[in-house]
DNA sequence: CTGAAAGCGCTTACAG
DNA sequence: CTGAAAGCGCTTACAG
């Protein structure tokens, strides 16, 4: 609730119990019983019926700080994300939201950053009743501390990275990582390459290095492997990619030999290594493959188009919801179905 | 509100006034009054300090419910858009969830699409004293006529795009479009273009009519003009810039002359005109400059990177909640500061 | 200045 | 089955 700010003018109050009550000539008590449909409530259809009409007659909508007040509950679930403006994310909070609005919730948004600066805010949102239950993007340094204080006293769902809380105290819902990167790692054997490089995420994201063991594990199927010389650790940005690119190029100025593909942490991450690639004058993918984990719809139009493994991110948002609606207890939940999904572009192609 | 659906578990009811009176040896009337600064509560400095300390070790914090039935204002604020994956979107919702936090508000979000869809929805967002205000995304074809309904109930703030509906009714936020275009334009004449071609948004669009205005103007102040047979509407996306190239390509067939340089109604049309430059082997910007409204952080990654005007969407969140929370009076605001600012890139260059 | 009390609009045991 | 009444946790006239 605000404090220090002046305020948007009252509204009326509007259509309360008591009108329709009085409209249909019964008790207020029976009206909240109709509306609601408590089974127990067995008026005569006819008596039903009056109180339906005089509802939607009067435009009835119920005052949802008085109901939440009794029932302790409020139709709202906030959402807690890193960073607004990735893809990533969006894919998310559009699938928490689609599924929220179909169980008549409603999402509060919420900032890592900010709620780490304004400890009021934190406040507000996690013990003054603002929301029923709260999903929060892990993986962030700061605020993963701040997740197990939530769990103490709202339904949490950390979604996308595992993060440090307890199994028992905090749902966890993230997507196959592993398995996405396989995908990868799997296609670009198949088109013949042998030495494949990684520009991973940071080196102490849990969701980077599941991505890393995805490669590893693909590339030992085939009895090869991922040569520690061949991985670099970039920030999950256009601007990592560009410096992961221009660590490995410096490394193999002296080598006899190198990667022929390339796989990135994401796909912002690939984005930048096929920037620099042309910088160092690679030709993407005559000279080298790049793929990337994450399809995004800008993935189509870069140039070359940009070869990617898709995650059910839209699909974790959904799960999240279900998971803090309807669970009666905090699971783990890996996201295997529907399983990541390689879109075949331009960036990729067998090995000169 | 729910109904239909299973909640969440209760959480166990927190510390309240009564809990915090009793600490302190006060009645809850003084701690409420104390605790927001009533300037009338003129309790001893020591007394004061003892509520506070005691609302502090108990860690009060007031339930938002129980308040807002109170006082009929609840701390939420609507943010109603189109179409959540586009990043011209995000930077609104960026800019009105900070302003927002800084007032102590929370952002509640809404989709036009499934709010036209789901009436139940929409009447609790708009009559369920839901949220204090409503600030929604104008120009939506479907949604247009309902925001008069909404406005008769809420505080109203429409962004983006002029609407329909009556200006002491609702306010208005929206960038100063023609500038945006006017700027473009400008830029290209300088480099020497004296033929320009528009690929516009919808022709019933309000925004791109007030896009192709600054086009126009631009260019009568240089003594050209825009002409018909160098304009076509086309979808806000990429697909549309590229039906919109492959119509002017096809008119410029039988042609004898025509334009060196496009202008795309926003940054997902300029993204489909350079990928259908490359099909028809026209080389951007040797054979046709592009640049176009919206400058994201795509844009720099682009092949070429496209030349851009940006449009304060940040600041248009940020005025939106501004005017919903303090103003008192609805006004029609075009944002004129800062103003539309070019980013030069490798998609344009002076004609051949 | 402070406290007791009313009341915001609902739901839900509890009687009848 | 239905209604009268209590109560959710606050704020705020109204007395004292």
């Amino acid at each position: 609730m605000d404090g220090s700010t002046p305020s948007p003018a009252r509204r009326p109050v509007g259509v309360k119990l008591a009108d329709v009550a009085a409209a249909a000539g019964v008790s207020i008590a029976l009206v909240s019983r109709v509306l609601n449909s408590d089974p127990a409530a067995r008026a005569t259809p006819e008596t039903k019926s009056r109180i339906l009409d005089a509802a939607r007659a009067l435009g009835y909508v119920p005052n949802v700080a008085a109901k939440s007040l009794r029932v302790r509950r409020n139709g709202l679930i906030g959402l807690v994300v890193h960073d607004l403006s990735s893809p990533i994310h969006l894919e998310l909070l559009r699938g928490a939201r689609t599924e929220s609005a179909a169980h008549n919730y409603f999402l509060v948004l919420g900032d890592v950053d900010e709620l780490l600066d304004d400890e009021e805010a934190f406040k507000i949102l996690v013990n003054g009743n603002r929301v029923d239950g709260l999903i929060v993007q892990g993986g962030h340094r700061g605020f993963d501390e701040r997740i197990s204080d939530i769990a103490d006293v709202l339904p949490t769902v950390i979604v996308n990275a595992p993060s440090p809380v307890e199994r028992d105290r905090a749902a966890n819902v993230s997507p196959d990582e592993p398995a996405g990167t396989r995908a990868l790692t799997a296609h670009l054997l198949s088109l013949g390459h042998t030495r494949v490089g990684l520009v991973s995420g940071p080196s102490d994201s849990m969701t980077a290095t599941l991505r890393e063991r995805g490669v590893r594990s693909a590339m030992a199927d085939a009895g090869l492997q991922l040569l520690e010389r061949d991985v670099v650790y970039a920030d999950w940005s256009a601007d990592g990619g560009r410096a992961g690119l221009d660590e490995l190029v410096a490394r193999w100025a002296g080598a006899a030999d190198r990667p022929t593909a390339l796989i990135a942490g994401n796909s912002l991450i690939g984005i930048g290594i096929l920037g620099a690639a042309r910088s160092h004058g690679l030709a993407v993918p005559d000279d080298l493959s790049v793929c990337a984990v994450h399809d995004t719809w800008i993935n189509e139009h870069l140039v070359p188009s940009l070869t990617a493994v898709s995650l059910p991110l839209y699909e974790m948002g959904v799960v999240a919801v279900r998971q803090l609606l309807d669970a009666t207890v905090p699971r783990e939940i890996v996201l295997t179905d529907p399983p990541p999904m390689l879109h075949v572009r331009a960036s990729t192609r067998s090995p000169a």
